[in-house]
Parts: C-alpha cells; structure tokens; sequence
DNA sequence: TATACCGCGTT
DNA sequence: GACGTACGCGGTATAG
C-alpha cells in the first residue's frame, strides 16, 4: 500500500518562474498538517530544502495536490523533485464536470464538503508580501488547503470510478507533470526579428490610416465600430448591407466589408488596417515579454478548461497565433533554443475526420483511409458525379474539404451556403446547400445512422462521449427551446469527435515524455496546438527523435484505422508548420 | 472598475 | 430569430 501525501505550495506570487517558495504545506491525514516555512527567500540548500528533497523524491508515494502543474514548477525552481504517483483534485473535478467553468480549491470545498474555506486575500489582510505573514497564520491556511484538498481526494476518487471515468483520468493525472515540463521549458522567441517585423507593420498602418482618414477628420477611431458605421455610411454614404448590432449600429464585421470591399477602395484598406492593427495589438505584445531568467516565453497550458477534452493555452495564447493571414510572418519569429537547435513540428493528417470514420464505421470513410485515398476528393467525386479521383479539381475538392468540415461542426444549410460562396467565390442558396448536404448523407449513410446515434444516446443519456469515455453534460439536449436543443445536436455530434482526437493527443504528449524521460535525451516538448506538437531539438538527436515523435504519434492509440503525421525539422515554427 | 458585447486569430 | 466546434484576448460601450 503506497502511502497518500497532499502537499501545497505557498508562494510570493503566481508566475512560476519568478515566485519564490515561502513554505510548503503536508497532510497526510484528515485535521493533520504539517507546514514547512522557508525562513528566507531563495533558501536553496537550507534544511527545509533538503528535507522537502528527500521527501517528495520518494517514488512510492502518491502525491496529492490542487493544480499540481504549479507546485511541481515551484519546486523544480528550488531545486525539489516530485517522483510519486500524482493526483489532482483539480484534475478530477474536471473529469467529473467538465462543464464547470471553474475548478477552484476554495469553490470544491464548498461544493463537495460544503465547507467555507479561508481565502487567500483573507489571510494576507493587511500585509503587503506573503513574508510579512505570521507563521501561525501561514500554517493555518496553508494545512487547510491540503486538508480539504485530501479530503476532496477521498471524496471524488470512487465517484470517478463510479462514473467509467477512470481511465480518462488516469491519461488526465499523467499529464499534469508533462504539461507543467513543457511550461517549464518555454518556446525561443526572436526578438531582434519580431521588432523588425513590428516597424514594418507600424509603417504600414500609418499609411493606411493615412489613406483612409488623410486630412479629413484626425480625431476619429478607427477601432469604434460606432466610428465606422459614420465614415462608411454617413461620411461616404455607402449604402449599408447586413443587420444592425444590439447596439444600434450596423455590423463591420469582416463578413460584411468583404462584400462591400470589391466597389470601395476605402473599405478594402481599412480591412487591411484591422488586420494589420490586430497583428500590431495582439499578437507583437503577447511575443515581446520573455521571463527575464530564462528569457524565453512561458505560457499556461490549461488542461481543466475546455468541455471537449482540448487542451487550451493562455499568457499569451500561442494557439491563435496566425497561420494563414498576415500576421502569419510571426511564426519565424518562434525559434530553436540555441544553435545547437532545431524544431520539429508534427501533424496529425485529417484526424478528426479519422475520427469520424471510426465512430461511424462508414465503410467508403474506412476502405478510403485503409487505402490512402484522399477523403476530400473522395467525397468530391461521389457528390459531384464524378468518376475518377483524378479528375477532381482543386476547386471541386475545396468544396468537398468544406463540406467533411462543416459536417463534423453540424453545420445546417445556411452556413453552408455562406462557406459555399467564400470557396467557390459564387453564390450558393440554402435550398442548394440542403441538398448538397442530402446528398452527403445518401452517400456515408453510416455517418448518417452515426449522427443520429449520438443525439439519441445524448438525449438518453444527457451526456455526450469520446471513444475513450471522456463524458461532457449536454442538459439542454430536450429543452423546449429549439435554438439551445439544436445546440445541443451539434454538441453531441461533435464532441465525441473532437474530444476523441483530444484525448489521442494527450495519450501521445504522456507517452512521448515518458520515451524522453526513458531515453535520457536532451530534446524538449515546447508546445501543442490541438492537432500539432512543437519540439525543441539538439541537432545530434533530429534522427531519434523524428522517428520517435512519429512512432509515438501514430501509435498514441488503436483505433482501427491508421493515424497518419506529417513530420517537419527546420529553423521556425514557420518552416515546420 | 466590472461586465457585456463585438470582432478576430487558431483548429 | 438564428443559423459552425472549441478557445483567449484586445478594444469599446455601458452600468455601477
């Protein structure tokens, strides 16, 4: 019987990588804690240190804690390594109820054991740093967190047991320490690039600001929708399309100035300035600001956020950066650690409609993928009446990539159509796309049967699954209002895709940091983007570790079909993306 | 200052 | 009346 430890780290601050550790709180039993201070800052190699060394490098323990991915970055920071088996409360309350939006200590406290928990500004009161605190005070908070934190151990265990969670959680528990790792590690950013991309931008946006607002009236706002809505269709009396806001004013979005952009100068330059100003606003800052200590760019990967099993990433957001658009230049700026260094970036290829040709078992989705064939042209042929896979055209399988697409969103006739005619650069009518999507179904009636087999385990069941039993609550499945039961239809179609190829990937993260681990190489997870993984590579292991990424990737799980990556090595993200 | 809403970047 | 999943975040407008 291994023995049960909840630890908790108290810190003078949040961001890992610059708090100091002011002590660490142990239970081990219900109402027994311990709370070991640090008398000073940065005692490395104090008594304390050594002692917290030797007792949490234990490997036969079982580690409890709330949001671990912290506590194992602060420790690691002191010099203090985690071995043990690791729990989450967190974690768990997440599987349990990924609908929640939060998942804090104090709020399952309250939830679970109807306990009214100390907060944290509370206890600090008037002081200004948590040194300032009396010890007794510190104690106090502190061996209540793990307290109550054990007893929520105890407390949702069985129930995810209970739930056919348990193995969802078990991949969830592994991966705390992997994504607190590649926090830790952070991505290389090129600054002296980013600035020189920066200026570039800047000039360009006084130009066109310039353009669009020259002598005639300096004090207008660009950003103000409101500002907008009087320079387009006042000052230069456009003649306004699409519906107004809530707000009073008509829509600006991108949608409506595109269509507007091709008979107004004006307006194709200010889209270009949005863009623009989004890439200068957004984007360059979240880049600018490296840890001084490290001086790379740490962000959170959160694992407790998102219904559907994704993983979500925050301070800054390294999942939106741009791709596709302008701002896509940025991605050079995302380099190796050293010169020593490159970056691999892989793939999974078409996952998510894998996915779907698995839960469906649609027999012409399976043989295609069993076979190689490309499912978009695939579906181009078999919709638009033709023969040979050859003969499709980029177009027509641009038509049909968005239709595999908007079938996995549950798309309905009128975003269809809308998609439709930003592909085809035509006007498509709902009426055509409803038939279009018939005609889809006539064709995978499997996906069909498949569709309608989740909306009925889902209003059955009011929950919705992945392959690998990852559960998302979806309780207006029978509501009378139609607007959220449709919502609902599309969740339940949905998340079991998406979540399933969520859930792979987070296999696939645990058992390439094992191998790392395992095989002592120096090579470094950086970073995830749902379907893609980032690596930081000395270049003496490219070999090794392209093949292992690969082999880990692809094998991450069984599901009857193969997964496919597509694997690249270069200098930027950009040139491995 | 806090919250709501709009808009937009990714998958 | 809305119509495509899942997010994070910058900006403005509005309420308090």
């Amino acid at each position: 019987m291994k023995k049960i430890i909840c630890i908790d780290c108290e810190t003078d601050g949040l961001d890992v990588n610059t708090c100091n550790l002011a002590g660490v709180a142990i239970s081990i039993e219900k109402n027994q804690g311990w709370y070991v201070p640090l008398e000073k800052k940065n005692k490395v190699g104090s008594d304390a240190i050594s002692f917290l060394k030797d007792l949490l490098g234990n490997p036969q323990l079982i580690v409890v804690g709330h949001n671990l991915k912290f506590d194992l970055q602060v420790l690691k920071n002191h010099g203090i390594q985690v071995n043990g088996e690791i729990h989450d409360t967190m974690v768990m309350d997440y599987v349990l109820s990924p609908q929640r939006k939060k998942h804090g200590l104090k709020l399952l406290s309250k939830i679970h054991l109807n306990y009214d928990q100390l907060s944290f500004d509370k206890m600090m009161g008037n002081h200004g740093s948590i040194w300032e605190v009396p010890i007794k005070t510190l104690t106090k908070y502190a061996c209540e967190d793990t307290d109550q934190t054990l007893q929520i151990f105890h407390h949702l265990n069985p129930r995810i047991q209970e739930s056919g969670v348990g193995n969802i959680y078990d991949l969830d528990r592994k991966l705390v320490a992997v994504l607190a790792r590649m926090e830790s590690n952070g991505v290389a950013i090129d600054q002296k690039l980013l600035k020189s991309i920066a200026k570039k931008l800047q000039d360009d946006s006084l130009v066109l600001e310039e353009s669009i607002i020259g002598d005639l009236i300096p004090e207008i706002n660009l950003n103000s929708t409101k500002d907008i809505n009087w320079l387009l269709f006042e000052h230069y009396a456009i003649p306004p399309i699409g519906k107004k806001t809530k707000q009073g004013n008509y829509s600006v979005s991108k949608k409506v100035l595109s269509k507007l952009s091709a008979d107004h100068l004006i307006v194709k330059e200010l889209l270009e300035l949005r863009a623009t100003k989004k890439v200068l606003s957004t984007f360059i800052p979240a880049l600018s600001n490296l840890n001084p200590l490290t001086n790379k760019l740490h962000c959170s990967i959160n694992q407790t956020v998102t219904e559907t099993g994704r993983l979500s990433c925050s301070k800054p957001n390294l999942q939106n950066i741009p791709s596709r658009t302008i701002g896509k230049m940025l991605r050079q700026c995302f380099v190796p650690s050293s010169k020593d260094h490159v970056l691999i970036g892989a793939d999974y290829s078409n996952i998510e409609l894998r996915v779907m040709a698995v839960l469906s078992q649609d027999k012409n989705l399976l043989n295609a993928y069993k076979n190689g064939i490309d499912v978009h042209r695939l579906t181009a042929c078999k919709l638009l009446g033709i023969k040979n896979i050859e003969d499709v055209d980029d177009m027509q399988r641009d038509v049909a990539k968005s239709l595999n697409f908007g079938l996995i969103y549950g798309m309905g006739a009128h975003g269809l159509a809308e998609t439709l005619s930003n592909v085809t650069k035509k006007q498509h009518t709902p009426q055509q796309a409803q038939e279009i999507i018939d005609s889809y179904f006539a064709n995978y009636t499997d996906v069909a049967k498949c569709k309608e087999n989740l909306i009925y385990q889902a209003t059955v069941k009011g929950y919705t699954e992945t392959l690998f039993g990852r559960k998302r609550p979806i309780p207006d499945i029978n509501s009378n209002d139609s607007i959220k039961r449709q919502m609902s239809k599309r969740l339940a179609m949905n998340t079991p895709i998406q979540g399933t190829a969520a859930d792979i990937m987070r296999m696939a993260m645990v058992n390439i940091d094992q191998q790392l681990t395992k095989q002592k190489l120096k090579s470094k997870m950086i970073l995830t983007v749902h379907d893609e993984l980032l690596f930081d590579v000395p270049k003496h292991e490219i070999t090794i570790m392209e093949e292992l990424v690969r082999h880990e990737m692809e094998n991450a799980a069984q599901i009857g079909i193969a997964l496919e990556v597509d694997l690249k090595t270069g200098n930027n993200w950009a040139e491995v993306h």
